[in-house]
DNA sequence: GTCTATAGATTGATAGAC
DNA sequence: GTCTATCAATCTATAGAC
């Protein structure tokens, strides 16, 4: 039945090497924490991945590849609905297509709480092979993000659009960080806000700031 | 006249530490890339600032000092003038005393163009140690600027506001770690977005998304 | 596919002469 | 205060037995 070559080995390393990263950065995790707490043999990353940033490449793109599926068909959705009521698309339905998605990726997909964290933190990352890798996804779906808010805000000039989506990726990513940072240190306090009311104070937070009226 | 002790040793280690740190990330620079390049001896990190991470530290506090009592001027001359005509702060006054320090210390304080992206990237920073450094730094600023803002819009419940300045900073921090990149990649294309200029479209999107109206 | 063992390079930090 | 030389630890990556 099961035809994959590497019963968990490969899975347990990815997970691992997930939770570190995000927790502790990529450089500062070494192969030997990742194999150790995965319980795993240290040759093993070099067997399945090649190298730690091939491991680091594959993180991401387990996750990146569906997130961009699902941020891809919300932002489709918005426009075959806007094109049958022959009108340009809404802005804010828009931002919620890209954003939403988003943030509540880690809820939907099992296990995905550490990415979330992670996606924050390596949008910041200075070391440019780390980022690139990110950027290799993001840069797609965030150029057709922009080509739309374009057409549902043709008076505005494309810098100004392309600053403005800056921003509001600048708030979700910080945001996120922040959050995943609280929950951890989650001590005796009363109940946090839930991450869904946290995206609504942000989606309203952003719709304001790029529509500026 | 001059009495400090070293002559110059000091500064060219922390200019350039302030540079690498910022266009490399933390760990990932070593010390003897360092001192390589600031062209001193590998011992004289050790022996000036104690360690790696004390170096770091030098770094933060020899520009956060100045710019903080920059932000808290700033903030105190907007409540003098609010209460000379018995209001409250008004908001966009708050935000602007601020964020415009934020990102404009790099132009006015010589030297510290690398610090606002250094700035940008340590907020994101995933190594507890050196984001902590910062944060000692930024936190009693930050609940200041948090008690005038709840001042200025009493309706509102602390956890929103807080929520909102968060949002905020992270416009902030994102726009200049990502202005600095855009600067640093400057090729053969028309001359970019002056800072003052991009500062107003920031502060235009803050003020909007933090009022709410 | 998994393991042990280790190569080969780099790191932060220090000892001690000057 | 500055230098050379080096220690001790850590790292990624690989070779080779099983």
């Amino acid at each position: 039945m099961i035809e994959t070559p590497a019963p968990d080995t490969r899975q347990r390393i990815l997970d691992t090497a997930e939770r570190l990263f995000a927790t502790h950065g990529y450089h500062p995790t070494s192969l030997r924490k990742i194999t150790s707490e995965a319980k795993v043999n240290l040759a093993a990353v070099n067997y399945h991945f090649g190298s730690k940033v091939g491991l680091l490449q594959e993180v991401f793109t387990r996750r990146l590849i569906p997130l961009n599926r699902l941020r891809k068909d919300r932002l489709d959705e918005v426009c075959t609905l806007a094109s049958e009521e022959n009108r340009p698309p809404r802005i804010d339905d828009l931002l919620r297509a890209f954003f939403e998605p988003t943030v509540l990726f880690c809820t939907r997909e099992p296990g995905a709480i550490y990415f979330s964290t992670l996606v924050g933190r390596t949008l910041a990352e200075p070391d440019d092979q780390v980022r690139n890798l990110f950027m290799d996804h993001l840069m797609p779906i965030f150029n057709l993000l922009l080509d739309l808010v374009q057409q549902a805000l043709p008076e505005l000039d494309r810098d100004t659009l392309f600053w403005r989506l800056q921003f509001a990726i600048g708030s979700t990513t910080h945001t996120m960080r922040l959050y995943g940072k609280l929950q951890q240190l989650q001590n005796t306090q009363t109940e946090p806000l839930p991450i869904e009311a946290l995206l609504e104070q942000l989606l309203q937070f952003i719709c304001k700031g790029v529509r500026q009226s």
